[in-house]
DNA sequence: GATCATAGTCGTCTTCCTGACGATAAACAC
DNA sequence: GTGTTTATCGTCAGGAAGACGACTATGATC
C-alpha cells in the first residue's frame, strides 16, 4: 500500500535518560521528582521533548547537562577525559505509555563518575540519586523508611534496562572506568565492579586481570592513599574499549 | 523551564528493518528498491510508518509480515519454532536524515532461515536478497558488473550497525540457530558462524564447543545427509539463550 | 565393487586464563 | 611497637580453546 508522506500520525518524541553512578558503594541513579500530572509527585526519569532541530544524541547531551551540569563525552575526545559516557539504550512506544498523548521515548544511558548533588532543572520539583535497587522494588519501604512509590511511566522498564546494559557493558568493554574520577586506584575500579554487579570480587585476581589486560589501565606514577592502608598506584583509562578476554561476572 | 504538553514538535515515526539470512554461504540482507521520491529507484531497507495505535514491536512485526511473509518469533514461544527472530535495534533521528520531513526511525534487526525469493510489497517495486558486503561497499561495482548505488538515506548506517548487533550477538547467545531451520546439523550451523563473521572455523573444535554447551543443541534423533558425506546428526535449539563461556570469535 | 572425495565425530596435547588462597608491603591509629 | 587496613606479588590446580591426528560413514567415479 503506497503510503501518503504528508499523511503520517504525528508523535511526540522524547529523551529519557539514565543516569548512573556509584555512591557509597551502591549503583545510584538520577530519579527526578514529578511536578505535575500525570504522575505528579513520583518520581521518574529525567528527560524531555525533542527540539525540532536537534538530533536524538544532541536532545540527550542538553538534557543531562541541565540536569546534572555533566558534559557529555565526545566520542573523539581521549579516553580520560573528563565528560560523561553518554549512549543510546532502546527506545519505548507502547501507545499508552503516556496517557496524555502519543510519545515515543528515546531512552539513553549516561554513567559518570560520583558527583555533587544534582540539581533540580526542567520541570522537576526535586532531584536526587537513589540506589536502582530503591527505585525498582515494587511495594514496600525504602531505607528512610518511606513507603516506596513505583517510578512514574514505563520508567521502571527503562531503569532496568539501563542497568541490565551497564552490567553486561563493563564485562567486555572497558566502561567501568566512566564511574570513576580521571585518576583512580585498582581497588576504587574494583568497587565499582562491586557495587554494578552486587557481588564481592577477589581483590589479588582483579588486580591482576586488570593491570595485565593491555591497553585498560595507563599508570599515571602518582600514588593515593586516601582509602587508607598501604598506598596504592594511580591509573588513568587507557585506550582500549573492548576487553578480550572480558572481565567475568561471577556466577551467582 | 516548564513544558507544555500541548506544544511538542510533531515527528513522524517508522520503523526500518534489517532483516538477515544466510544464502550460499554469505549473509544478506533484504532490500527493497524505492519506488518515489527521494532516492526513487535506489536500494532501502523496508520500513513504514507507524501506526497510531500500535506498538514499536507490532509494527515491525507487520512490516516484516508484509515484506517476507515471515511471523516474528513470539518470545514466548519454544525456542524450536519457525517464527524469525525479531528485537530492537536502535532508533536513528537526525533533522535531515529524510528530506521531506522530520522522521524518527526505529530500527529493528529480523534474523531468519534462508527463504525463498521475498515478496515486494508495500511501497517497493522490487525486492531482493543481497550479500551485506556488496550493499555496504561504496561506490564499485557488484557482483553482477552493475554500479553499486549506496542504499537510500542513512540506510547504509543501519545495516551496518544491524550486521555489527548481529556478529556480535552470536557470540553470546544462541541467536545463530535463528539462522537455521528447525531441524539442522552441527555443520549448517557451522556455517551460519563462518558465514556471519567471514571467517573459517575448525569443524573439530566447533564439534566439540556447540555439543558441550548445555542447553545449546537438543539431538532429535534422526540424520541427514543433505551435505553430502558422512550423514550427521540432526539438532533442534535448546532452551539455553546465553552462552557461557562464549563462542570465540577468532581475531581477525 | 574398489577407490576417492566429502563431511562428521572423537581424541590428544599444549597453552592460556581463572579462581582459590598464601605471603609480603606500606600506610595509619593507638 | 602492635594491630588494622589496603595494595601487590606468587603459586597451584582446573577448565577451555587452538592445533591437529585419526577414524567413520556416506555418495560419486572408475
Amino acid at each position: 500500500m503506497p503510503y501518503d508522506p504528508s499523511a503520517f500520525p504525528p508523535f511526540a518524541v522524547t529523551v529519557d535518560l539514565v543516569v548512573l553512578t556509584v555512591r557509597r558503594h551502591a549503583l545510584c541513579a538520577l530519579a527526578v521528582r514529578r511536578g505535575e500530572a500525570p504522575f505528579q509527585g513520583r518520581w521518574a526519569l529525567p528527560g524531555g521533548f525533542v527540539r525540532a532541530d536537534e538530533d536524538l544524541t544532541q536532545a540527550a547531551a542538553r538534557e543531562l547537562a541541565e540536569e546534572t551540569g555533566l558534559r557529555a563525552h565526545d566520542p573523539s575526545a581521549p579516553a580520560y577525559d573528563n565528560g560523561a559516557h553518554l549512549e543510546q539504550l532502546a527506545t519505548y512506544g507502547d501507545p499508552k505509555r503516556d496517557p496524555r498523548m502519543r510519545v515515543v521515548s528515546v531512552a539513553h544511558l549516561a554513567l559518570a563518575p560520583d558527583l555533587p548533588a544534582p540539581r533540580a532543572g526542567g520541570d522537576a520539583s526535586n532531584a536526587r540519586w537513589a540506589p536502582v535497587e530503591e527505585l525498582l522494588q515494587h511495594g514496600g519501604y525504602g531505607r528512610d523508611g518511606e513507603p516506596v512509590a513505583p517510578l512514574a511511566f514505563d520508567h521502571a522498564q527503562i531503569l532496568a534496562d539501563g542497568v541490565e546494559r551497564a552490567r553486561s557493558k563493563i564485562e567486555y568493554s572497558s566502561l567501568a572506568t566512566a564511574f570513576c574520577p580521571t585518576e583512580f586506584t585498582v581497588g576504587e575500579l574494583r568497587r565499582v565492579y562491586e557495587a554494578v554487579w552486587g557481588v564481592a570480587l577477589d581483590p589479588r585476581n582483579f588486580h591482576r586481570k586488570v593491570t595485565g589486560t593491555p591497553g585498560f589501565l595507563v599508570p599515571t606514577g602518582g600514588t593515593t592513599t586516601r582509602q587508607g592502608g598501604r598506598p596504592a598506584q594511580l591509573f588513568r583509562a587507557g585506550g582500549a574499549t573492548l576487553l578480550n578476554p572480558p572481565m567475568l561476572r561471577p556466577e551467582v
